[in-house]
DNA sequence: ATGAAAGCGCTAACAT
DNA sequence: ATGTTAGCGCTTTCAT
C-alpha cells in the first residue's frame, strides 16, 4: 500500500533539475532564464537535464517572483466583427513571432467589464495590454498610467492622456470617399453613423461633413441616421433613409458591416445597387470583397494596425522609458462595384 | 529625500486588507475566495476594505498556491479562417458567462508548436484545455492523459484514447450533400479534399464515396483533388479539375473556403455558376451567405460546438471523475444558389 | 561562477 | 470562526 498512489504525474521543477544535474536550484534558475555568467560546462549539464526531464517553466511562478509573464492582454469589444478579427490576426501574428502569448478578454461592450478586466490584467495577469477600440473610461486609463503599466490603444485615441496609440486616417478617408461620391454626381448622400463613443465614428462623420461643405453641398441633419457599427444597425438605418420622400442616391456607411446591412435593406426594397442607389463602406473587411455587389470601401490597414501596436508595446516593455508614440496609418479608397453615378 | 520615491503604485494584496480590516490575512483569503463559515460582520468588514482599496486577486498567486487560475487554454490552428472564428465565438460566449478567461494559442500548424503549447498549458498556465481541430500528436495527448489534465477535442476525434470530444456528423452531411447533387442529375462530380490529418476531411470524403456508390456512380480517383481547407488550395484544385477534358459538372469542396476558391477559379475561366458548373461547400461560414452566388453548403453548428465543448470542460473541472463524453452534433444541408441541374 | 536565503501573493492544512 | 504556519515554483539579493 505504501507508495502505490495513482497520483497524477507532477511536472518537473527547477528543483528536480538541480538534483539531477548536481547544481543548486539558483544556478539552474539563472541558466534557464538566460543569465550570462554560467560556466559553459555547467550550462550544458543543466540544459541537458532540463531536456531529459521535459522541463517547462511555470510562468505563474516566474511572474510571481518578479519575472515577466510573457503574456499580453488583449481587450476586444467582440469577436463577431471581422474588423476586430483582422486586427486580432495582426496582433497574433506579431506576438507569435516574439514568443509572447495572448490572453483574450471580450468585453461585449458591457458596462464596467472593461475596467474590471484592466484591473485584473494590471494585477499580474499580463505584462502589457492592447486595447482594441475600447469605450475609454478615464478611471482605468488613469490607473494604467498611475501604475505605469504598458499599454497601446488601437483605433481609439484619447487626447487628454499621454498614451501610445495606433490609428488610421479616418477623417481623411471619409473625406476622400465622400468626395468620390460627390464627383460622381451625388448630392443627396445619406450617412449611417457609428458608435458616438468611438473616435473613429466621430472622425468619419467629420470627414463626411467637411467634404460636403468643401463642395458646396448643404449638410442635412436628416440624412445622418444613427447606426452601431453592426449589420443590424445598418439595416435599420437604411430602412429609415428609404422611407423618406427624398431618398438619398447614395449611402455612406461608417463601416462595412453597416454597409452590408444597408445592402440587405435595399435589396429587400427591390432596389438595385448601384443603379438605383450607391453604397460605400469603411474598413474593407474580407466580406466586402465577396459581397454582391462587391463593396466599394475605405480600407483601413487593420492587420498592420495590430502588428504595429504589438511592436510598440514590446518596445515599451524592453525600454520602459521610451517616448510615447502615436502612429497614424493611411486609409485608402478601394473602388469596387457598389457605387455608380446617380440615376436621377 | 527619505520617502520621496516616484515608485509606481503597488496593487493592494490580502495583506493590506488584513491590516485595514483588523483580521488575519488567512481570514481575508477565506472570505474573498468564498469560504462559507465566516461571521457575517467579519465578512462585511473585509469586503468593505477590499472594495475601498480596490483589491483585485492575483490569479498567478492563487493558482500557484493550488487554487484555480480561472483560465482556459484554447489551441487553434489559425485565426484566418472563419470556421475557427465561429467556434471561437461559441467558446468565448460560454466562457464569458462563467467568469473564465481565455488564453489563446495559435499553432499555425507548425511542427511541434502544438506539443510545446500543450506542455506550457499543463504546467499551470490554465485549468483546462480546448483543442480545435488539432493535428493530434500521440505524445501530447498521452501527456495530457497521464497528468489527468482536463481537455476537450473539438472537431477532431481520436479513437484510440479516452478523450472528450465534440464533433459533427461529417460523413452523414457529406453523404446528403452528394446525394443532393446526384438527384439533380450530376454524375461527374469533382471533390476537393481537405487536410488528410483531420478526421473531418476523411469522413467527408468517405460520405462522398458512400453516396456515389449507393447510387451506382463509379468512384473516379481523378476527380478527387487535394486541397488544404484554404481558399488558395480550392482555387488550385479547381484549376486542375477544369483542365481535364471531361470537366465535372459539379464540385463538392470539403469546406467553404475551398469552395470560395473554386468559385474564383471558375469565374476566372469564364464559366457561370451554377449554370455551367455547380459548387457545394461545407461548414456554412458567414462568407457563404454573402458570396455570389450564395453558396449551397453543409452547415456545421460551429458556434454550438464551441459552447458545448466549454460546457463539457467546465463540468469536468467541477467533477474530475465524470465520464468521458463524445458529443456529435448534426450537420444540415443549406440550399442556396450555387447548385443547379447539369447543363449537358 | 555558484550557493543560501528571502519573498512574490495566495491557499490550505493545522491549530485553537 | 479565526489565527498560525507551510509551501506553490520561481527570481533575486546577498554571500562566498
Amino acid at each position: 500500500m505504501a507508495e502505490e498512489t495513482n497520483k497524477k504525474k507532477r511536472m518537473p521543477t527547477i528543483f528536480d533539475i538541480a538534483r539531477e544535474s548536481g547544481f543548486s536550484y539558483s544556478t539552474v534558475s539563472r541558466t534557464l532564464s538566460g543569465f550570462e555568467f554560467v560556466k559553459p560546462s555547467t550550462r550544458e549539464k543543466i540544459v541537458e537535464a532540463a531536456e531529459r526531464l521535459g522541463y517547462v517553466p511555470n510562468q505563474q511562478a516566474r511572474s510571481l517572483a518578479g519575472g515577466p509573464s510573457h503574456l499580453i492582454g488583449v481587450l476586444v469589444p467582440t469577436l463577431t466583427n471581422d474588423y476586430i478579427i483582422q486586427i486580432l490576426q495582426g496582433i497574433d501574428d506579431e506576438l507569435t513571432r516574439s514568443s509572447y502569448n495572448l490572453i483574450l478578454y471580450t468585453t461585449n461592450r458591457h458596462q464596467g467589464t472593461e475596467a474590471t478586466y484592466v484591473a485584473t490584467i494590471m494585477n499580474g495577469a499580463a505584462d502589457g495590454l492592447l486595447l482594441v477600440a475600447p469605450f475609454i473610461t478615464d478611471s482605468y486609463l488613469e490607473a494604467l498610467n498611475e501604475r505605469d503599466f504598458p499599454y497601446v490603444l488601437i483605433d481609439q485615441d484619447y487626447e487628454a492622456e499621454d498614451s501610445m496609440v495606433v490609428k488610421a486616417t479616418n477623417r481623411e478617408g471619409a473625406y476622400i470617399a465622400t468626395q468620390y461620391l460627390i464627383k460622381m454626381g451625388h448630392s443627396r448622400i445619406g450617412f449611417i453613423a457609428g458608435l458616438p463613443q468611438l473616435n473613429s465614428a466621430i472622425e468619419r462623420l467629420a470627414g463626411f461633413r467637411e467634404a460636403l461643405s468643401d463642395h458646396g453641398i448643404p449638410f442635412r441633419e436628416e440624412y445622418v441616421v444613427p447606426g452601431n457599427f453592426e449589420m443590424r444597425g445598418g439595416y435599420r438605418a437604411t430602412r429609415e433613409l428609404l422611407a423618406r420622400s427624398d431618398v438619398p442616391t447614395a449611402i455612406f456607411a461608417a463601416n462595412d458591416l453597416s454597409a452590408l446591412g444597408a445592402i440587405e435593406a435595399i435589396r429587400e426594397r427591390g432596389l438595385r445597387i448601384p443603379l438605383d442607389i450607391s453604397i460605400l463602406g469603411f474598413d474593407d473587411i474580407p466580406q466586402a470583397a465577396v459581397a454582391y455587389p462587391k463593396l466599394t470601401t475605405v480600407r483601413q490597414p487593420l492587420n498592420q494596425m495590430g502588428r504595429e501596436a504589438v511592436n510598440l508595446l514590446l518596445k515599451r516593455l524592453q525600454n520602459p522609458d521610451m517616448d510615447m508614440v502615436k502612429l497614424t496609418l493611411n486609409t485608402q479608397l478601394i473602388i469596387r462595384d457598389s457605387c455608380d453615378i446617380p440615376f436621377d
